[in-house]
DNA sequence: TCTTGAGCTTCCAGTGACTGGAAGCCCTAT
DNA sequence: ATAGGGCTTCCAGTCACTGGAAGCTCAAGA
């Protein structure tokens, strides 16, 4: 397989298909003319990594997850290790974004959004005391 | 007031306080021995920036935000506009990680977590129909 | 006065995970 | 023979910093 088809078939972009060789996620082998020439294992590697991106585990993340995947002498307690991990890291950005949409609408409640300057948001950013 | 004081007060690091300066968010003074030299206003612009980034705005944000805090005929129409697509960018990240979030603790608990290699979580990563 | 150490300066490079673009080779069809 | 689309590599840019090196300045102590 070339790459288009891969990356078709993968739904991850040749640029992206690229990088990961670059970093060492994918090896594929290499035709006479040049090309690189996918095996259905390197599909199914980029689909793994695909699926991994997707739920947010970093790449580091996912190079240690092909990692596991690939070794029959894992123990499913380092997959979970991982996944709780990103797991925890996922809530607090959650914790993170909700503090902000709390303050941030109460902000923009505030705010008549009309012609005249007077402004709460931009009073609030300034620091003036409510 | 030299850097170090300015970093204390305002809570921003020096490094990050000579990139502001760099990307002309701020432009503080010079001293004669070629020292930033900032006054109250600086400082006051760099809280300002500092409280709009923990809100998680964007830097083009804070410089859009700045320019209408400073400019007297802003109408508080244009700053809500910024704040409320600010928000509508949150929710939307708060939506995406919340899904992430579902899913990986769906795996997470379907997981043993034992010494035995088997484990759902690589299983679902590889695409296997449950 | 000399030295020491903290604080300041600039510039360069790296982060994460791609993404865009340029220059140029390869393959197939007309 | 040529046109096009797909493939190749390499370089640069994204975002918002952050670390580090080399070197200047300043205040305090021996």
């Amino acid at each position: 397989m070339n790459i288009g088809e891969v990356a078709e078939r993968s739904g991850i972009p040749p640029k992206t298909i690229r990088y990961y060789e670059d970093i060492g996620l994918v090896r594929p082998q290499r035709s006479g003319n040049g090309y690189r020439a996918f095996r259905e294992t390197d599909l199914h590697k980029l689909a793994f990594l695909g699926r991994a991106r997707a739920l947010g585990f970093s790449i580091e993340d996912c190079r240690n997850l092909l990692g596991l995947y690939e070794d029959e002498n894992r123990e499913s307690a380092q997959v979970k290790a991982v996944a709780e991990e990103h797991l925890t890291a996922i809530d607090e950005k959650i914790a993170q974004l909700q503090t902000m949409r709390e303050t941030l609408s109460h902000l923009v409640k505030s705010c008549h959004g009309d012609a005249r300057p007077n402004c709460p948001i931009l009073s609030d950013l300034a620091g003036d005391k409510s």
